[in-house]
DNA sequence: CGTCAGTTTGACACGAATCAAAGTGAGTGG
DNA sequence: CCACTCACTTTGATTCGTGTCAAACTGACG
């Protein structure tokens, strides 16, 4: 396990245990369920490489994205805490996961303290995005929350991947910011391509090419996520 | 300290170190700000009793209420792991608070696990509880909104304080419901006037009575939140 | 060349916001 | 005890943003 740039560097001792505690790595192709809404993992997983999303369903269908996953973010750590899975996570691109055993948890809680405050580290990271997401759903217009979504998606890869490419290309397709929006997918259509028409962004095909983030976030009045080390379990 | 029914109880080491880990005890009125968004707050708490909620503004004054906060829960985790805080609570009824200082926060992963995994435990069940929000704000109509937030707000009220009154009245107003559901307060008024109409709720000053719970779960397609003893800390 | 997933566009309907104003009840001071 | 205020709730008229319906367009793929 290598460390990734803006990762927090672990100790000789949590690296062995890191080491030790991993079950093994699977990969999975874009479009695959990878944990699924009312199921019983037995698995948690970390991000290694590659972009997923969560969802939730309501019984006749219409979904809600609650958040996206990159690389170094945990999966299914709620149904490895509390119980069964309340939500869905599927794959946006080929990912790379490693794989942990929900079993040992508490062993990593008992003998690797630090370890175990990174945990809670990435939940109340997750946390304050959903908060964000929140936000941008119940007060923010169509125009802001679809600006919001870009800038928030595009830092999030930029903070991940290192700033290498100027231009970046978002892995996911109208359907998935109108459901990640709260919008029709018409609307969500024509609400890009207003931004579009702005220079703020270029849609493709299954993609979305950001042209110009600061305008995005200044559409949205949004500050962006403060920058931080993150932790990589 | 003493453990409140739904919780779940210490053993005597860990009883011992949350007493010496406490740092004193406040009080506050209905309406008091408790953490200031932008604030860099030096401690943590636990809510002991009362109601309080959590919100983020827009800059133009746009308020989105996050969640609500009831005896058991943590406030201000997030500014003492990550940083400043990223939202503001506020006191719906009198409360008092449980004080802890947030540069202890290590010492407690570091001596008691079965605290630290508590707190991520915490950390987890409020990330559940924004992603049905989510799901709420996103995908749900005006009128399902409305029925699952109160009908979620009553589980988490009874399985607080014990199912003891089968009236349980709810200590908000239509703004608070309002910006809870991102809709306007004309908006939410009438659309709890058709709940009412319905004999779901009673809406009285500054409280909401529940008629009929099922009804309103029924009308949410929301199953309620899984049964779980709750940690205290 | 046909199919299919995804994007784009226009017409229309509907739900929610806004504007405006009145009603209610608790608290306050004369 | 009565007027007055203030916060909150209620209602009706109108506007506007977003959803729905329908259909065409595009490019990748077989």
């Amino acid at each position: 396990m290598r460390v990734m740039p803006g990762f927090r560097a672990f100790g000789p001792e949590e690296l062995h245990f890191v080491s030790s505690f991993k079950a093994g790595e699977i990969v999975a192709e874009a479009g695959t369920t990878i944990l699924a809404e009312g199921k019983h993992s037995e698995n948690l997983y970390t991000l290694l490489s590659g972009w997923a999303f969560r969802y939730k369903l309501l019984p006749d269908g219409r979904r809600q994205i609650l958040n996206y996953l990159l690389p170094g973010d945990l999966l299914g750590l709620q149904g490895s805490i509390i119980g069964e899975m309340e939500h869905s996570v599927e794959a946006l691109s080929p990912l790379v996961l490693c794989v942990f055993q929900r079993s040992r948890l508490d062993e990593l809680f008992a003998n690797h303290p630090g370890l175990g405050f990174d945990v809670t580290w990435l939940a109340a990271s997750e946390e304050r995005m959903l908060d964000e997401h929140l936000l941008s759903l119940g007060r923010r217009t169509a125009m802001e929350r679809a600006a919001y979504l870009i800038a928030f998606l595009h830092q999030r890869a930029v903070s991940v991947g290192g700033s290498l490419a100027k231009t970046l290309y978002l892995p996911i397709n109208q359907q998935h910011v109108a459901d990640t929006l709260g919008l029709s997918i018409v609307h969500t259509n024509k609400t890009l391509r207003k931004l579009a028409d702005r220079q703020l962004i270029r849609w493709l095909d299954r993609a979305c090419e950001v042209l110009d983030v600061e305008g995005l976030m200044r559409l949205a009045d949004w500050d962006g996520l403060p920058a931080h080390k993150r932790p990589l379990i």
